[in-house]
DNA sequence: AAGACGGTCAACCGCCCTAAA
DNA sequence: GTTTAGGGCGGTTGACCGTCT
């Protein structure tokens, strides 16, 4: 048995709003405010719209400040530094773009962005089996474009790791039973490990971490205690002298540099760059930039597969759903997400859904 | 000129979460 | 502790429009 819709379906309109609707709906918010009732709303207005309808119309088109189009390149940039650190979770990406909805920036991802970025990924694929003619030809780009998968894949863990020492990927114990695809993605990923990947290593999960640091990192788990959902008890919890890896938080609002909004401690700065792992990062980051940069680049449609594979990998990089920690509390962002309207909210929001994917991995 | 095709974006759907009853 | 209803969110749909053939 479903549960009961949330109005009378039959007796409401729906379709595009007509500037009568706007007007009303607009006046009456502007006037009364929401009365924290959407499903109420329409009928006080005497609207035939569902209540959820009249929410969306409002934060989506009428409330003020709303920007329609025209991205920026510093928009651009950060919607997919967000997007491939923490995936489709556009409210919080929106949060960060004021005057961005959600919406908009879900429909700008999904009709522009990927497709540029992923086209012009095709195009130097292109470019660099015209230039290789060494005998052993790289017999697609699809294997190209598998090994650039792939690595994303391994500089997401790599960044994963090296940002949050309570990811999934530094805790087996709170590892899930994981998907046959994903078995195999981690059994590809740990050949290619052996001994000769540095970013794998240092990826995929030790087992000479030394016992107090692991016990240390385990402790809320083996203690079946929840752990605490506020990013800063997060940071201030991490052991900053023998982790190996530290960081503190930078305060910066930006985050264009999420990878980037945590400075690395000067003893792991050495360690990181020996694993090569900011390398590859600093590298991404650049070839992003390049992509982003070139607004004029034509799209190069590519092969269905392709597209597939790649945002597949996307997917299950953020399967595990831990994210960076870079949030700050930089007021400005409250006014932005289509969930900011009511200001009041938004930090709860934002810490909870960047948050609860932890309280998901101790509860399993 | 007209139909096919593809891109864009507003709007809807359905699920999940949470607070109140 | 359970049920119910509203809010929030991501995914999907479909109308509209411009371009191509």
């Amino acid at each position: 048995m479903g549960r009961a819709p949330c109005c009378d379906k039959t007796n409401v309109k729906k379709g595009p709003w007509s500037p009568e609707e706007d007007a009303a709906l607009k006046a009456y918010i502007e006037k009364n405010g929401t009365g924290g009732n959407w499903i109420a709303l329409p009928q006080k207005i005497g609207l035939k719209r569902c209540g959820k309808s009249c929410r969306l119309r409002w934060l989506n088109y009428l409330r003020p400040n709303i920007k329609h189009g025209g991205f920026t390149e510093e928009e651009d940039n950060i919607i997919c530094n967000l997007y491939i650190s923490i995936g489709s979770r556009w409210s919080i990406i929106a949060a960060q773009l004021p005057g961005r909805t959600d919406n908009d920036i879900k429909n700008y991802w999904n009709t522009r962005l990927k497709k540029k970025l992923l086209g012009r990924r095709k195009q130097s694929n292109f470019n660099a089996k015209d230039t290789t003619n060494n005998g052993i030809e790289e017999n697609s780009y699809s294997n190209a474009l598998s090994s650039s998968a792939l690595e994303r894949l391994q500089l997401h863990m790599q960044l994963q790791s090296l940002q949050n020492p309570f990811s999934f990927y530094n805790n087996p114990a709170m590892w899930p039973k994981l998907h046959p695809f994903q078995e195999k993605m981690m059994q590809s990923l740990q050949s290619l490990n052996d001994g000769s990947n540095p970013v794998m290593q240092s990826a995929l999960p030790s087992p000479h971490v030394e016992q107090g640091q692991k016990d240390e990192f385990y402790k809320p788990q083996q203690d079946g205690a929840k752990i605490n959902n506020n990013p800063q008890v997060l940071l201030e919890n991490i052991p900053l002298s023998n982790s190996g890896v530290s960081f503190v938080a930078s305060g910066s609002n930006n985050p264009m540099h999420s990878s980037l909004a945590l400075a690395p401690r000067a003893e792991a700065v050495e360690q990181i760059t020996n694993n090569v792992g900011l390398q590859q990062l600093g590298a991404l980051q650049n070839e992003l930039d390049d992509i982003l940069n070139n607004r004029t680049m034509g799209y190069v449609p590519q092969e269905d597969h392709h597209m597939a594979e790649f945002e597949y990998c996307f997917r299950e990089m953020n399967g595990s759903k831990d994210s960076l920690i870079w949030w700050s509390n930089d007021s400005d962002a409250k006014s932005a997400s289509s969930n900011s309207w009511d200001s009041s909210t938004t930090p709860a929001l934002l810490t909870q859904g960047m948050f609860q994917d932890y309280e998901l991995g101790y509860s399993l």
